[in-house]
DNA sequence: TGATGATCATTA
DNA sequence: TAATGATCATCA
């Protein structure tokens, strides 16, 4: 019999998860203004030299800060206030610099689903974004924390995104999955998924059979992300428009 | 192994 | 140079 080893051992305690959105954007509000570096020193996490090789690395550093649930469950990062948190890599003018991931196109999902129930959709319902200042010109730990957010997407951003969710399963149901380019949507578009174009999964192809397909994901335009981030930050006091 | 976190890098 | 398609690390 051995005993278990436990890696947190020697380490600091981890952050507990947020137990309302309240203090999850005090936490959030608090790192505003803050580098990646300073962070990571507070939180024992050693800064890579470039994230060619630690793509995610922000976003669990994020994690760690903000107390996220660890790890890769399929639930919210704040799973007990059902927040999902996103960084997002903006220039100095606030421009997003990349699209930002969704969730995968599931094979259930491969046809009629309603935007009101779909993965996607759930996952944006309540959305904790985080710009950070995130040109590749600037050393990873010099770069900046935004001012975080929560967000639910308006009547507008809603509509906008349930057009595109419409458009794209009606070319799945004609044309079947491997028929969809990054091309279409206008702001919710798909994109492949996975650790390398030659990794296929089982989908439902165009007409109900069974075929191997590259994985796929739903991704935010950053045109889209953009125009969230305008509309909650830039001008915050802007009155509706018509 | 598959879902999470994303960014890389070639091409149009 | 922006956007699409490809790819990388980690965790349970």
């Amino acid at each position: 019999m051995s005993e278990k080893h436990d890696p947190t051992v020697g380490l600091p305690a981890r952050i507990q998860p947020p137990q309302s959105e309240r203090e999850l954007e005090e936490r959030a509000q608090r790192i505003a203004g803050r580098s990646l570096g300073d962070l990571a020193r507070e939180h024992f996490m050693v800064v890579p030299e470039n994230t060619t090789r630690s793509k995610g690395w922000t976003g669990q550093l994020l994690e760690r800060v903000l107390g996220a649930t660890a790890g890769s469950k399929p639930v919210p990062d704040f799973e007990a206030i059902g927040v999902e948190m996103k960084s997002l890599p903006v220039d100095r003018t606030g421009m997003p610099l990349e699209s930002t991931y969704i969730c995968k196109v599931a094979h259930m999902e491969t046809g009629a689903t309603p935007w009101r129930e779909s993965w996607a959709c759930h996952k944006l319902a309540r959305v904790l974004w985080v710009p950070v200042l995130g040109e590749r010109q600037i050393p990873i730990s010099e770069r900046i924390i935004g001012t975080p957010f929560l967000w639910t997407p308006s009547q507008r951003e809603e509509s906008i995104l349930e057009a595109d969710w419409k458009l794209l399963q009606e070319w799945i149901l004609q044309g079947g999955i491997g028929e969809i380019t990054g091309t279409m949507g206008a702001a919710l578009h798909i994109r492949p998924k996975a650790g390398s174009s030659a990794e296929k999964k089982w989908m439902l192809g165009e007409d109900g059979e069974w075929i191997k397909e590259t994985p796929r994901g739903y991704y935010l335009r950053t045109s889209f992300t953009h125009r969230v981030l305008a509309s909650r930050l830039a001008l915050p006091n802007r009155p509706p428009p018509p």
